[in-house]
DNA sequence: TATCGACTAGTTAGCAATGACTAGTTGAGA
DNA sequence: TCTCAACTAGTCATTGCTAACTAGTCGATA
């Protein structure tokens, strides 16, 4: 049946099942190896859950079984024609099609009315704290390196990129709240 | 027993229950009549579901039911002490600590190397495109009005802000795909 | 050589979210 | 006045994700 690969993860079975046929575990070893899981949410269990599916809407095959010791079975899947078409489609769709997205600090900021001006300034603070170290982490990790790609840190870039813009943001929001131009409405939620 | 409020729908029910008590229904629709639901994922079902959650973690109780006519009974829910608290933490949080969101769009930059160069070219246009719509209109909607204050816009600011650094960064990265200089692995993964 | 932590490999139980469903009410237009 | 669409109000079954568990292997250290 199968309308697609809704999670991620489940395109990432996909891509790396191009390259050669292997068994979950070696996908995880193989993913967390390339760092995706800082880009894709990764978790032993739901690889699992994920392989199965993609088996199930028969996106992947199982090609043998093998074993070491008296470790369990591992079952080795190779990607089929169906599997390779659907890796292409939604990867193209993910690429050209912005999705919708729904951000935490985006709930945050809709719900703000809630605490009190002068804590949100502090609050605020903290979050430019952490967002400066991310941004120093992602512009270390994004430095040209003669051992890897460009490519393959493109994803830390679009990071880098959205975290700048996200302090850029942050810094102004705050300094709006601290000047105290905070509008009635606010104000009067918090009698101080 | 609760160790907090996960569903963002869960924040705007014990925010809006700190209005006045109300029954799910009337929360669903203040939170649409609110425009929330731009930035809060809202199914109706859901819903239900938080509240109930909520119920069961004593952070909302039930206050009263009434019935119109032959429709449904509805339960009225009131805010207790700890859900107040538990709002006012959450929210803390929220703001102060930024959150690592798994982007569709970034995941798919993950796999990118799986497309070829130039339909990369092709589809990042079509996002290009896509995204100058939304900034126009995120543009559009936070304009400054008389009739809303500014607070209750800083949801579209934010998103705005993300949007505009996006679209940067895709005209940047076409231009570099563009240009062929693609790196040997990713021309190697597609023999023309 | 006993043991402790890290690694290998996969399964399962439970919860959360959503699409689909039920069923009555209201109002506009034919 | 009939009917159709939109609204009111809530439930339920299915699916998917994750924390926690099982259980064996390997290497270092005391």
């Amino acid at each position: 049946m199968a309308a697609g690969v809704r999670n991620p993860l489940g395109l990432v079975v996909l891509a790396f099942l191009q390259e050669r046929p292997m068994h979950p575990y070696e996908l995880g070893r193989l993913l967390k190896s390339r760092n995706k899981q800082k880009s894709i949410k990764y978790r032993h269990a739901s690889l699992y859950m994920v392989v199965k599916q993609l088996h199930r809407d028969g996106y992947i095959e199982p090609q043998e079984t093998s074993r070491a010791g008296q470790l369990p079975e591992r079952t080795v899947y190779a990607l089929t024609l169906s599997g390779r078409e659907v890796l292409m489609r939604e990867l193209r769709e993910l690429v050209a099609v912005p999705a919708k997205e729904y951000l935490r600090f985006e709930a945050a900021l809709a719900l703000i009315v809630v605490l009190p001006p002068p804590e949100v300034v502090t609050l605020l603070g903290e979050r430019l704290q952490a967002l400066t170290e991310r941004i120093a982490e992602l512009r270390e990790k994004t430095r040209a390196r003669d051992d890897v790609e460009w490519i393959h840190l493109i994803e830390y870039e679009y990071q880098l990129a959205l975290a700048e813009a996200e302090e850029k943001f942050v810094r102004r929001f705050r300094a709006s709240v601290d000047s105290g131009d905070v509008g009635e409405l606010w104000q009067g939620l918090h009698p101080s």
